[in-house]
DNA sequence: TAGATTGTTAATCGATTAACAATC
DNA sequence: TAGATTGTTAATCGATTAACAATC
């Protein structure tokens, strides 16, 4: 719960909101750092990202001051300062189970590392491939001797819905403590962090957007 | 922008956050009726989603009344009128382009039917297989005369970033007018209803809340 | 220094929750 | 009818925006 790194967040309990917005400034700051820009003002993030420069101050300041008075944030320390904050350089590893075309769409096009986990290993009951983009993939019956042995913190599942719900609470006994879920399962209540990928409502959100609209409105 | 099914909606803008909670309210509500309830109060569903009861009413309300006083909500009528504010059932048509394993794998498991597109055609420039899932793959050269025949709503977008933009842009141009966003590329400001999935986000903010963590916390 | 822009407090706005009369 | 539960208004809470003193 407490935030050895930060000691600022103790304060307050920082909002979803605006940890939702975290990684859009971050991909934000990166392409202007990819570009050669040096620095930015809260404004020049604002007119970017279609926010106001009050809230991207407001954002950046539940983690304390990056910017500068009179000059705006250097582009470089802000990035690393939200790569900190995001915990996305701590080296977080990773097992992905089902290795399906969804798993290997993730594991062959997907980085991982730039947003925070290392696939260490994949698994599936019947692999078909012995690699997947640079990951090994193992049969499911080796997943417990491998937890033992690299004592991964999450997991990313791939797997068919209705074998999700065992499958967490394997990974949990095995020490795992978070949950990248893609099987529309509510793996709620396990005490394990989850973030759920739910395209469906994904889907239904866009139907629903384009219900609202007269033909080319 | 207007609402020609529900004149209620006329009224004030309905919320984003509204918006995005109608599937999970949908899914829970068709559990319901698979499990052979008939029907659920608002306390009833606010207990199975973790919400409160006054928030369901809220929200349901903002598109009329469907419950009885002193009954609750029909779970079969409470479905077929989410369905129906979502549009969902309006048979809205689409093509996906990039038949990667992405492409493939939303084609072959997820079910866009359910959740209101139906695929029609799936492109790539060099596709290794003539069907996916009971979809025809066609060349992207097919793509044009394709639009002009059947003119789809929308488009899943499964390719390579960097070919996103000029891609949405031949879409539109086409009669296309939402696109189901995987590519990690802004495609705001064309005139199009665009639905991002953002997978390196959502990975981001799980590395977040785990670095939030004690071990085992 | 003067201009620019942050960090931060105060004001506004919107969303959630509480309360209760209406009514099935 | 009496009990239950909605629809809806009012109260609260939180998030966004505006304003401005601090300061680079």
């Amino acid at each position: 719960m407490s935030a050895r790194r930060f000691p600022e967040m103790d304060r307050r309990e920082i909002s979803q909101a605006v940890i939702r917005r975290l990684p859009r400034y971050l991909r934000y700051v990166n392409m202007l750092l990819a570009g050669g820009v040096e620095r930015v003002s809260s404004g020049g993030l604002a007119e970017g990202l279609g926010l106001t420069a009050s809230q991207i101050r407001q954002d950046l300041n539940c983690f304390g001051g990056f910017g500068q008075q009179g000059y705006g944030y250097s582009t470089e320390k802000l990035s690393a300062s939200i790569s900190a904050i995001l915990g996305i350089e701590l080296g977080y590893r990773a097992v992905l189970i089902g290795v399906g075309n969804l798993g290997r769409a993730l594991l062959g096009k997907f980085s991982f590392g730039r947003s925070g986990l290392t696939i260490i290993g994949a698994f599936d009951i019947v692999p078909e491939l012995s690699d997947v983009g640079g990951v090994r993939v193992y049969t499911l019956d080796k997943l417990s001797a491998f937890l033992t042995e690299h004592a991964p913190e999450a997991a990313v599942l791939t797997l068919p819905a209705d074998k999700a719900l065992d499958m967490a609470v394997r990974l949990r006994d095995g020490g795992v403590r978070a949950i990248w879920n893609f099987t529309s399962t509510d793996l709620q209540g396990l005490g394990l962090v989850v973030e759920d990928v739910l395209l469906s409502d994904s889907l239904m959100t866009l139907c629903y957007r384009l219900s609202q609209r007269q033909p080319h409105g």
